[in-house]
DNA sequence: GGCAACATTAGACTATACTTCATACTTCAT
DNA sequence: ATGAAGTATGAAGTATAGTCTAATGTTGCC
């Protein structure tokens, strides 16, 4: 079990995001029952997991709340498998869409290089 | 040459919306000379075009100041050749990186999918 | 000439995603 | 035991990208 940060270092996402991160409901950490003395939070592995996902699915333009539903399905026992199924297909979905969407992007700009590379001498 | 409700018409776009851009610098309407009694603002073909590169580049994560960096290069007459080139592949760089780092997820989600469907009934 | 529909500007307000600050407590090395 | 470093909490501040309002001026049509 990790304290915030060691999970800041592992991750590399400063503390103030992971525990902004927090706040927003995407992970929870764990007070130790054996020190009272303290309140701090301990960390476990799956929340490294969550911290990568989170990263990967900012990355490609999904919101918090995109996010936090992603890991609810992804982590949540209480979801039916047939709807776990229909939201990762969702999501899946809109990752092709925008996959379309880039390559569609791409190749405008790599028209318009080659535009500017012949004529605009 | 268009008024602020056409060009909103046109191209789907909020009135607020293309203001905004036009105070952010992403392009300029024009003032008509002949009629010194308003100040109303015509916009040209051109404008129609760059507020479809907008929306296209927004949907693909570009932030507004990098597309505007963006349009810069597409229209301007001042900026070099090399220079132009130069942008248009960093732009075209960050997009193959981000259809990469979209696989990448793609590819999770999918072998996600498979693992919920075989064995969290 | 009056009224609806459109235009302009400045400024306030919202949402998202952080980021910093202030305060106060805890742990650990020397 | 004391000071540096780490932790928690709440609240304020920042940046981006809008969105809305108010006040005021313009155009077009009956």
């Amino acid at each position: 079990m990790l304290l915030i940060n060691q999970l800041s270092k592992q991750t590399s996402i400063p503390i103030h995001t992971i525990r902004f991160y927090e706040k927003t409901g995407l992970f929870q950490g764990k007070k130790n029952p054996e020190k009272k003395s303290n309140n701090y939070n301990y960390y476990d592995e799956e929340t490294i997991e969550k911290l990568e996902l989170i990263g990967a699915a900012k990355m490609i333009g999904f919101t918090l709340a995109e996010i936090k539903e992603l890991i609810e399905v992804w982590y949540s026992k209480q979801i039916s498998k047939k709807d776990k199924i229909e939201i990762l297909n969702q999501k899946a979905a809109s990752i092709d869409e925008k996959i379309k969407q880039l390559k569609q992007v791409k190749k405008q700009i790599d028209l318009f290089i080659k535009e500017v590379e012949e004529f605009d001498c």
